[in-house]
DNA sequence: GGCCGACTATGACAGTGGTCATAGTAGCGA
DNA sequence: TCGCTACTATGACCACTGTCATAGTCGGCC
């Protein structure tokens, strides 16, 4: 999650993504984006004309090509590329994250669909795009693996689901145990659905 | 959703909780509640002396105990029990939702996981003690059905877990698809863990 | 009646939110 | 040096938040 920070508006841009991961869209403010950013506060109607909207819905995109491109570099990392061992390299990122640094923070395009679906279109659209953004390549991963091409994004779709609501289970317990219960159960099941060994 | 409202105090809880599902914690003002229970704004220091976070915690103990009760009446209305079919409807109730009222609300809990983990303990166990009041039953449920009781935790986990990701992604693409795909996917695997059919 | 508790009704307060307006500065090409 | 653009720097604005303080009303009980 530590990229290059280069401008300052690609560092607003990440800190907005990061505060937004630990308090939610409402209890983000944009003054607190520009400090946490090391930016002055003046840069923000600067880079953001578009106000608040702007600058979540571009969290919200970053959020999702983040994850969309992680997908590829898990897969390489994998010794045997199988799709449960896809999904529980994706639920150790987070285990490793929550047992090192505490259960803080949650995934910033789950906060934006919480806070934000309901009352503004235009996030909620960048809540979705973020979302293909993830299933896409995740989708065509399984296909790789093996997956019948007709249920890799139904697979895919079940993964994010559960991965998602078992990030939200363990920062409610403050405990690992959903994100290790999923990858136990859930991973020998996405096993049995390769027909064509990669 | 719709229950007998009685006393001001318990309608105030329920309003806040529909109110949660759709805006967040953080954009549900307390006088917000009041008037969408028709109750009036003294009322408010008067029944929830504790402040916001008496009244949210509230809300989310109840949406807990909902969650919880409504598992006992699924499993009477399934005309073959089995851990598949509990899951279908389980989701069915979100799908039926949101084709008929649109795709407008979510899960009160993890609203409140995501606006408060970080930032308010108390109701962070609140939001822990509600999965958990929503689980144990699930769970007590699969073994009736033959789940293996070493796995009906965690298969509960993972049904809840899924099923939340799915209203998430849901919402944010204001399509059932998630739900439909998660329930074809799931609910065979689920049924696989049958060992002793009940 | 008189009293007391439960509840209702407002008004005010301090704090913060996003946004706008305006002014200042730094760098650079001509 | 001029002028232009990119960016920085503040201050002010209004709306709204949660909370508190105070006063009013209602109903029943001695």
């Amino acid at each position: 999650m530590s990229e290059r920070q280069r401008g300052p508006r690609e560092r607003m841009v990440f800190s907005a993504a990061q505060l937004i991961r630990r308090d939610g869209v409402n209890a983000t403010g944009m003054r607190e984006v520009a400090a946490h950013a090391g930016a002055p506060r003046g840069s923000l109607q600067h880079y953001f004309p578009g106000g608040k909207e702007q600058l979540v819905g571009e969290a919200v995109a970053w959020a999702g090509r983040y994850a969309g491109a992680r997908i590829g570099r898990f897969v390489e990392g994998l010794s045997g590329p199988t799709p449960g061992a896809l999904f529980a390299a994706m639920a150790a990122q987070w285990t490793e994250e929550y047992e090192r640094d505490g259960f803080v923070t949650g995934c910033p395009v789950a906060a934006a669909t919480v806070d934000r679906a309901a009352s503004d279109e235009v996030t909620r659209a960048a809540v979705a795009a973020a979302f293909t953004a993830w299933r896409t390549p995740l989708a065509e991963a399984l296909t790789a693996m093996g997956v019948p091409a007709d249920r890799s994004a139904d697979l895919a779709t079940l993964m994010i689901s559960t991965l998602e609501g078992a990030i939200l289970m363990a920062r409610a317990e403050q405990n690992v145990r959903p994100l290790t219960a999923v990858v136990r159960e859930l991973g020998p099941l996405l096993d049995a659905a390769v027909t064509r060994p990669a």
